[in-house]
RNA sequence: GCUGCUGUAGCUCAGGGGUAGAGCGCACCCUUGGUAAGGGUGAGGUCGAGAGUUCGAAUCUCUCCAGCAGCACCA
């Protein structure tokens, strides 16, 4: 007769199971309904496979589906486990290597067999067959411990090389566990190494709420040096509903993707002739310039100062600032010598002088706070630049609008003494917000990412730097949970711990574009000093901030959130004067002329069409206001107003009403 | 940069070893119509670039370029 161990429930009460039971076992005690529902349970706040026993007293408590987060990583997990298992099945001779749960589903790498390529978007349907076949059958997941020299041992007998690897890397002491799938011994059972928890069987799962999304490459232990590996990726929920609005949810997604967008609204365009910089459209650029110039009333108002700087520095510069050691790969350089005009030789000789385009603004604004002597009354000195930067950003790594090779930030610069930094950075947070507010953000999370493994500087600077970022936030009141507050372990930059700001856009999702950060390496290498009170001369600290990032992000960011419909004091076009009839051409001129005598940006539409022709093509463009004029209007000094996305189709009201209404929407925020 | 997929008219896309198709858009004509596509006619393309195979290549093969997805990168 074993021992008895008390399972101490969520609602305290205290069951005595006999050693060797498992929480599968307190789980049926309890009810039927129970024993059927529990997917996993948290033994003592960790979460374990249910079918494990127990070792000892213990508080559990059972997970069910109802735990929506813990289920779904579970079932994320088992569908990996699933996929994997279901790949090399049919595709004998491929190794499997790692595959985990990630936001909205799973992957898994794969090594395929040397006689064949990676794996390919037809052969998904095929692997998703033999998943559903697994997950049917449901067999069991049964969790075993492994001497580690075995299970190596095992690894290699049946060639698994990565595998093998990874066991042999685990650390000294670590239990080592592999789960099964089906009975160990079982001619269709499958074992892989894993961590776990597992659900109890594949049978958990829901043979109808996943699906194999695409394919793709990837290194091995996400390092480029290593073999590429071939990496499926699926979506899985816990029930077909789920994935059902999973789908619904990218399909929205990709009706607000920008790159599409920028070309149905005639904003921008990209060719392959300037990879990576932006062809802005009239339209596209007006919205550019009501930013900016919204930007500038802001930043004038927080009491900084705008400069331009040179576009091309000579390479000296760039070694002193540092950039050249540590960023030299991602600046454009160029030639300081006069082309060869030989259309034989070379263009330049190879011992011209070198220049280049600068990445970054920083060292250009040192440059000029170097000019003259500054004493610490100058101080604090806010400098803003809507700096136009380049970087040589890999190819791969373009993307529309949101990552581009010729940026312009909303940069500054901000050299405080001391004893102002937490001032000033508290003041940042508080311009931030009314930013992003007036923008149409209404939520965002502030994140302190902290000193990363490989850094510059002493311990104590580094204790210093977080301090400080901490503690202006909390001054502002913003390091709370309101505002998303978080801090990351090891996100730094090399040379110093940053803020970073993370907008929620209207579908959840999140994009990071402010930061500020405080550099006390730069102002030393480039030898800025200030004088003191003591008359001595002292090192100012910089921060390098900026809120919407780029601009062109930025916009594009904007963009997605705002599904193309931006509010109306950015919107290219804000109105548009159409005519049903032709005799009401002259009076839509004059509605118009108002329009454009009071700063709106309206356009007419005259052409021989249909009001039912026009009235779709304007909405399609997302033209948010569009004024209706027939001959009644023209009679009656009146307009038809129809607003993009409303629900009563149009209002009738008078020229003069319309146009102050219009005038008061498309104020920009602050000047409301 | 790496892996895979894709590249045909301004846009979206079909086709496919015997020198090109649709819809939308555009131009012109008819139509003056009250809130999401009125009708007709017409113009538009070295089928991403180069090389190869072939009697013949937009189609097959190779190389390059670009786009897309993911990976890596993002001071």
């Amino acid at each position: 007769m074993g021992k008895h161990w008390k399972i101490t429930l969520p609602d305290g009460s205290v069951r005595e199971v006999e050693q060797g039971a498992t929480p599968a076992d307190v789980a049926a005690e309890i009810g039927p309904g129970l024993a059927k529902a529990a997917l996993a349970a948290k033994v003592d706040g960790e979460l374990r496979d249910i079918m494990r026993p127990f070792e000892g007293d213990a508080e559990l408590a059972l997970i069910t589906s109802r735990d929506e987060a813990e289920a779904l990583e579970l079932a994320r997990h088992d569908y990996a486990h699933v996929l994997a298992e279901a790949v090399q099945s049919l595709f004998p001779g491929t190794q499997i290597t790692f595959g985990p749960a990630t936001e909205d589903g799973f992957y898994y790498d794969f090594a395929p067999p040397e006689d064949r390529g990676p794996f390919t978007e037809e052969e998904l349907p095929e692997i998703e067959e033999e998943m559903r076949r697994i997950i049917k059958a449901d067999k069991p997941l049964r969790r075993e411990v492994w001497e580690r020299d075995d299970l190596i041992a095992r690894w290699r007998k049946d060639g698994e090389s990565f595998k093998a690897e990874w066991a042999k890397e685990l650390p000294e002491g670590e239990e080592i566990t592999v789960y099964w799938s089906g009975d160990p011994g079982d001619p269709d059972g499958w074992m892989d190494m894993c961590k776990g928890p597992h659900l109890a069987s594949t049978g958990k799962l829901d043979s109808q709420a996943f699906k194999l999304t695409r394919v793709s490459g990837a290194y091995w232990r996400g390092d480029q040096s290593n073999a590429m590996l071939s990496r499926i990726y699926g979506t899985g929920w816990l029930n077909k509903k789920q994935l059902a609005e999973h789908l619904h949810r990218l399909e929205e997604a990709a009706k607000r993707d920008h790159r599409k967008l920028g070309q149905d609204m005639d904003l921008f365009h990209l060719q392959p002739e300037a990879q990576g910089s932006v062809f802005w459209h009239p339209k596209g650029y007006r919205i550019w310039r009501e930013l900016e110039a919204y930007i500038r009333r802001r930043i004038e108002e927080a009491g900084y100062q705008e400069v331009k700087t040179p576009q091309l520095m000579d390479a000296r510069q760039w070694q002193q600032s540092g950039h050249w050691g540590k960023y030299r790969e991602n600046m454009f350089v160029v030639p300081d010598e006069t082309p060869s005009t030989d259309d034989e030789g070379p263009i330049v000789s190879g011992d011209a002088d070198m220049m280049a385009l600068k990445p970054m603004n920083c060292p250009a604004h040192v440059l000029i706070f170097k000019q003259g002597i500054k004493s610490y009354r100058d101080l604090p000195i806010l400098m803003a630049e809507m700096g136009c930067c380049h970087r040589n950003e890999p190819h791969g790594a373009l993307h529309g609008l949101l990552r581009v090779r010729q940026m312009t930030q909303d940069d500054g610069h901000i050299f405080v003494s001391e004893d102002q930094l937490v001032d000033e950075v508290r003041r940042f947070c508080e311009l931030t917000d009314r930013v992003y507010r007036d923008l149409g953000f209404e939520s965002y999370a502030i994140k302190l990412a902290l000193r990363p493994d490989e850094r510059f500087g002493s311990d104590e600077d580094w204790d210093k730097s977080e301090a400080e970022l901490r503690e202006a936030v909390i001054e502002a009141g913003m390091a709370t949970k309101e505002y998303g507050w978080e801090e990351l372990p090891g996100e730094g930059a090399f040379y110093a711990p940053k803020l970073e700001w993370h907008l929620t856009d209207a579908i959840g999702r999140t994009w990071q574009v402010g930061t500020i950060q405080s550099d006390r390496v730069l102002p030393e290498r480039l030898d800025a000093s200030y004088v003191g009170e003591d008359g001595e001369r002292h090192r100012p600290v910089m921060l390098h901030r900026a809120v919407i990032g780029t601009y062109e992000r930025f916009i594009g960011i904007l963009i997605e959130h705002n599904a193309g419909n931006l509010p109306l004091w950015l919107a290219p076009v804000q109105a548009v004067v159409a005519t049903i009839v032709s005799d009401a051409d002259e009076y839509a001129g004059e509605v118009l002329a108002r329009l454009e005598a009071a700063g709106l940006r309206a356009e007419g539409d005259l052409r021989n069409e249909k009001i039912n022709y026009k009235v779709r093509e304007h909405s399609l463009a997302k033209v948010p206001n569009l004024l209706v004029v027939g001959k009644r209007e023209a009679e009656q000094g009146t307009i038809a107003l129809r607003r993009l996305g409303a629900d009563e189709h149009q209002k009738v009201m008078s020229l003069d009403e319309a146009v102050a209404m219009l005038k008061a929407e498309a104020t920009p925020p602050d000047l409301r």
